[in-house]
RNA sequence: GCUCCGAUGGUGUAGUCCGGCCAAGCAUAUCGGCCUUUCGAGCCGACGACCCGGGUCCAAAUCCCGGUCGGAGCACCA
């Protein structure tokens, strides 16, 4: 259009502004909670819900709770009381208050016998088979006709531990034709023998997780609940506790799931790998948590980014580890020191060099960095990337960056000048003779091994090495591969 | 099987509630160009999508119906 007076050309730059969608029913600060279970350290998916959740509490106030969800003795890890606000920390989410749910056993208890006072729950011990065989006819148990006083009754039993595991549970009462079975009357106190980490056997009846979610829900004031689309069941059964008491509802989202191809996640995996000495730990760079992903030398502003970039439709859709290295790179760039390192290195000597020295940016596009220089002396040997000698034809000439031209000529090189004269020309990265070992390990399990400029000695972060990659430099040895 | 949900380019998404400004925006990837002593960064350009079939309407990515495909949940995990 203004092809002639291109100068005069406005190009507005859109700027993309990916932002989260407004939350419904806003009437001042939000009350909002992440409640992840305590069976480990928090992955790459648990930072979708606590980065969802925090950015609208920062958005709208209000405070964020993390609830830790301990309820079933059987399938914790003590680690996790202590890793999650470390992990969420890291993370930038600002947590607010921190609700323990062993902590709060008798609010759970007093909601229950209100329940079965008002005659909307009772216990009951038939066999599981038989439970489940009525319920997925429609038809009632006996108990269920059980009068509010010798529930309460029965209900005291299983807290006080005459009941044992097994024997007793007690029933919220819905409707046995709703048309998802699952839905009708179901488990909201069971017992467990097992020792758990914060009170050995202090309690024998536990809330299940649909109970204790309604009942905190309430009492904790939330305002919003966003969570996996996992959890929409659970919505749909939490809402009868919500309706008995005449309860204000929270607003529901729940997210799509996303798929993580390759990604190692599931706690009962990784504990089996730590159990027989195949992990290293729960930060092994093999392992989807975030401390493999801090370990890498992601920055958590990574996850707020493309967590806000995937939004909260319920679509379920495939973690893209492109787009995500991609942010990290873009967030990272511009502070990452440049060294040259060379896997799985070919040593060549350069004849007819006079004295050559190379003098190498720390980061092209920020010369206050400054300079790496080195001096190698007449006739000096270095070493390249055998990848890259190995497939050049004999007489190629090819550029060793910022130091000269050579001429390849059997296992050496001859000298071809330091001007820039080819720019056709291959640009591959080199290291002096002294040049240290390092091993760079990577998250397939893999190693490169090879050589690093010993201006790198002592470097530790994330450093670019020049034509490989971006690596977390960890001591002069070893280095743990960001992304390409 | 039952209940519920979803479907926009290779990938991730915006838009769908309240139909027209969407012959569909952005990012990423790929390809090409410029720049650059990195296969990095930056700049420019190209490529490429509304699941299918009906219907309503002056007008449908958007509303309705049917189909296909995909996902989640399915009862003493959270």
């Amino acid at each position: 259009m203004h092809r002639e007076f291109p100068e005069f050309e406005v190009r507005e730059k859109k700027v993309q502004v990916h932002s989260l969608p407004e939350l419904r029913n806003v009437n001042g600060p939000v009350v909002m909670r992440m409640a992840p279970s305590p069976s480990g350290p928090l992955h790459i998916g648990h930072s979708r819900m606590a980065i969802l959740n925090d950015e609208y509490v920062k958005r709208y106030g209000g405070k964020l709770i993390l609830r830790i969800e301990d309820t079933n003795p059987a399938n914790i890890d003590p680690i996790a009381y202590e890793q999650i606000p470390r992990d969420l920390e890291w993370l930038g989410v600002t947590v607010h208050q921190i609700a323990i749910q062993s902590d709060r056993m008798e609010l759970y208890y007093e909601q229950a016998r209100s329940l079965i006072a008002a005659g909307h729950a009772y216990v009951c011990s038939c066999v599981p088979e038989d439970f489940k065989r009525k319920l997925s006819a429609s038809i009632a148990c006996p108990h269920r006709e059980t009068t509010p006083d010798e529930n309460l009754e029965g209900f005291q039993k299983m807290v006080d531990g005459t009941f044992s595991q097994g024997e007793a549970v007690l029933i919220i009462k819905t409707d046995l034709s709703h048309p998802n079975p699952s839905v009708r009357d179901w488990i909201a106190f069971r017992i467990s023998d097992a020792v758990h980490p914060r009170h050995g056997r202090e309690y024998h009846a536990y809330p299940m997780m649909n109970f204790s979610v309604a009942v905190d829900d309430h009492l904790l004031g939330l305002t919003h609940v966003i969570r996996g689309k996992d959890h929409i069941n659970n919505t749909e059964k939490q809402k009868y506790i919500f309706s008995y008491n005449n309860w204000k509802l929270p607003e529901y989202y729940h997210y799509g799931l996303v798929d993580f191809p390759g990604v190692i996640l599931k706690t009962s995996i990784i504990k089996k790998g730590l159990a027989e000495g195949k992990y290293s730990g729960w930060d092994d760079i093999r392992l989807g948590t975030l401390l493999a992903f801090k370990k890498r030398g992601f920055t958590p502003e990574t996850f707020r980014k493309y967590w806000i970039q995937s939004g909260m439709r319920e679509i379920d859709s495939e973690f893209s580890v492109e787009i995500f290295n991609s942010i990290n790179k873009d967030l990272i760039d511009s502070r990452t020191p440049r060294y040259f390192y060379v896997p799985n290195p070919v040593r060549i000597k350069i004849n007819g060099g006079m004295q050559l020295s190379g003098k190498a940016p720390y980061h092209p596009s920020y010369p206050d960095m400054g300079y790496r220089m080195y001096s190698l002396g007449d006739d000096p040997s270095l070493f390249v990337p055998a990848a890259d000698w190995n497939s050049l034809p004999d007489g190629t000439e090819l550029r060793l960056k910022d130091l000269c031209n050579v001429k390849k000529s059997g296992s050496s090189a001859e000298f071809a000048g330091t001007a820039m004269k080819d720019r056709k020309a291959r640009i591959i990265q080199w290291v002096p003779e002294n040049a240290r070992a390092f091993t760079v390990h990577k998250p397939d399990g893999t190693q490169d091994r090879g050589l690093i400029e010993p201006l790198a000695e002592k470097y530790r972060g994330v450093a670019q090495l020049e034509r490989y990659g971006y690596v977390n430099i960890a001591s002069e040895q070893t280095g743990f591969f960001t992304h390409p």
